[in-house]
DNA sequence: ATATATTTTTAGATTTGTCTAAAATTTAGT
DNA sequence: ACTAAATTTTAGACAAATCTAAAAATATAT
């Protein structure tokens, strides 16, 4: 049996094994955890014990795959109860995060497998991420960066890279969801800000907003 | 902010409290924990401190204002939980209560005052217990065991004391479910059994069930 | 290649919640 | 009222997860 604290460091050390081949680093755990390097070495040990990760000192570490299974099941309870929050009890997309935080430590197969269920097993979150399903499978969808489109492009939004609250509000703002269909009317040679028409207006966005935008081509 | 550990013991106490004006003593709280003597002796201190129990050494202990809200408030949640377990996802009753004692403890006030309204303020949980609203009233309804009712006497089951899992699977054998009319056919001298009558049959129940089943009376 | 900077680990301390064993207090029985 | 039994508290220990400060290992830069 997992506890709380092991299951929040095996989701990490998943995420951010993902971007990368290499071994996670002790700091980047740390950072993302926000505890100290010191901490982590600790829980790291401890890990490696019960063959979740593999460890080698100085060497960061790297998933089994065991450790590789439940990290995905903490990442399809954190995104269920994400779809649930919003779909059902209308939460907003920027308010389910750290409930889900809270949420994805509940130990019950069952009640899981019964809430993807009752939710119509949802292939994506709130966020447009990818939702395991009960064998850990994960359909990835093709997708990218806004900021890797060229001007005069048609495509449709998909999902966020950054789920903060701030970044969140900042799309509900400009009237941008999933589903939004966006038109690259301009990219700025100087500063990479881009030029979008959406449905009804036209809006500048800055490079750091697009390069947090997932989108989905539909027309060049 | 309450720990999960602070939140188990205001609750036990609270429970525990209700059916005496004494303090509520050390063992007994030790024994619904299931824990030791004096590691309830450590945390009364601790709930003392923090002015939700008032605590005198060897009088047992008491809950202020402020304790019996916070200890409601976790039965509001724990109670709401169980009917979403129910309703929405098709728990069995004696499935419910260790996976609501997980839940009772995720920290959202919106979180549980929308999944109030989801369920459409419901005022008991699948076991015929009150659920406190937001403000902790508790909406109590009169009803008795059924081993304190006389022969001859139409009642309806309105819920249960002992929500133990063996229970409610002896009434889901025997067909008995909240809102089940029961006729009290014939009580037994030697031993206080209990025959009654149910939708389509008759059965004979020992004293131990009839008195941990509440009913309502119906008619004389 | 060697010095410097960065990262990672170790050593030792702290907090929370628990335990066992022993001492203190209260309760009950005669 | 006195003694025995039961309850409750204290003292000291321990495991989990964290921290700070210092040491060790690795990476980087000239
Ligand atoms: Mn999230
Ligand atoms: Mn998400
Ligand atoms: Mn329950
Ligand atoms: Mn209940």
């Amino acid at each position: 049996m997992l506890t709380y604290s092991e299951e929040n460091y095996l989701k990490t050390i998943f995420h951010l094994s993902l971007g990368q081949k290499k071994g996670v680093s002790t700091n980047a755990i740390a950072a993302k955890i926000e505890t100290k390097a010191s901490s982590v070495t600790d829980m790291i040990k401890k890990l490696n014990e019960k063959q979740l990760i593999k460890y080698q000192k100085y060497q960061g570490v790297t998933l089994t795959a065991e450790g590789i299974m439940a990290a995905k099941m903490i990442v399809r309870k954190h995104r269920l109860w994400e779809v649930f929050l919003v779909e059902k009890l209308g939460f907003n997309w920027d308010e389910v995060h750290d409930v889900a935080e809270e949420l994805e430590h509940i130990k019950s197969e069952k009640l899981i497998n019964k809430l993807d269920a009752f939710l119509e097993y949802p292939t994506q979150d709130p966020h447009g991420d990818p939702i395991p399903n009960a064998k850990g499978e994960i359909k990835l969808v093709d997708k990218q960066l806004l900021s890797e489109i060229d001007i005069n492009t048609k495509v449709v939004c998909v999902g966020v890279k950054d789920s903060s609250s701030e970044f969140l509000q900042y799309l509900d703002k400009h009237k941008i969801s999933l589903g939004t269909v966006i038109e690259i009317v301009d990219i700025e040679p100087f500063d990479q800000s881009y030029t979008i028409g959406l449905h009804q207006h036209t809006i500048t966005i800055t490079k750091k907003i697009a390069s947090n935008l997932y989108v989905k081509v539909i027309s060049a």
